[in-house]
DNA sequence: GTAATTGCAAATAATTTGCTGGGTG
DNA sequence: CACCCAGCAAATTATTTGCAATTAC
């Protein structure tokens, strides 16, 4: 089963690499149709699962609900605001030290880890800032 | 609403607090269903996010699929093994420096943060090095 | 007593899957 | 031209919710 690159793929891909947000399937769905009138849900599943499965992209649990899918698919961190709900990317080093500290600690095989941090987006602080 | 101490939540609770994996609501359903038959599946869901709600349990996100519920309440870090595929508490602290080294680096508001390892545990560890 | 909470069942939301025909390599 | 993949719709899974009866405080 050699992955083929269908008008569907290349769409889906195209979505999340040109979105900061981290969009749920729903709304990829959506923004897919714009360009491919009848493309199915499934179908955007399909390939969602298939990107990131191949590490193409990455799927996220941060929300309560929906998966959540990030096109960057090499490892970084998250902010999950506590305000406006958004998830936005972290530019800061992935602190791969950890993994071994905790590999001591606990004396059990570590290969990586994710952070997810809590608080405030930058747009949300200046809102609070300014009332 | 001031919140009552009804059997229900107590018996969920005291599942929570008797199992070191991390169960889904329906494997708590199931548990809970053998104290209380006819408990339903609506109460659990709903315990379930009152006591998270509060701060009692922990609800996590790391399954693929279903939720998962920890009976401890206070921030911990958790490794998800690779091969067994389940979730194990890390009794190591918690490192609170990262909040304030994120919110610098970035700029933004941090208030707290969970890490999820992924390697694996004690047990598969042991089968692999024996075989 | 009264209002939070239960059990039940139906509703909703998110995701997966079976099938058949079409398009890619 | 083989066979992966799309579209469609129905099925499954996880969770939420409305309502009347019950129970904790």
């Amino acid at each position: 089963m050699i992955a083929r690159n269908t008008r569907q793929k290349q769409v889906i891909l195209n979505i999340l690499s040109n979105t900061t947000c981290h969009p749920t399937a729903d709304w990829i769905y959506e923004e897919a149709r714009k360009v491919i009138p009848n493309i199915s849900k499934g179908t955007v599943y399909r390939n969602l699962k298939i990107l990131s499965q191949s590490g193409r992209i990455t799927e996220l649990r941060i929300d309560k609900s929906a998966r959540r899918y990030d096109g960057n698919g090499h490892n970084h961190y998250h902010l999950k605001c506590e305000n406006c709900g958004n998830v936005f990317d972290l530019e800061i080093p992935v602190r791969k030290e950890l993994d071994q500290w905790a590999a001591e600690k606990t004396g059990v095989a570590v290969n990586g880890h994710n952070i997810e941090f809590f608080g405030l987006c930058r747009g949300c602080l200046l809102k609070i800032n300014r009332s």
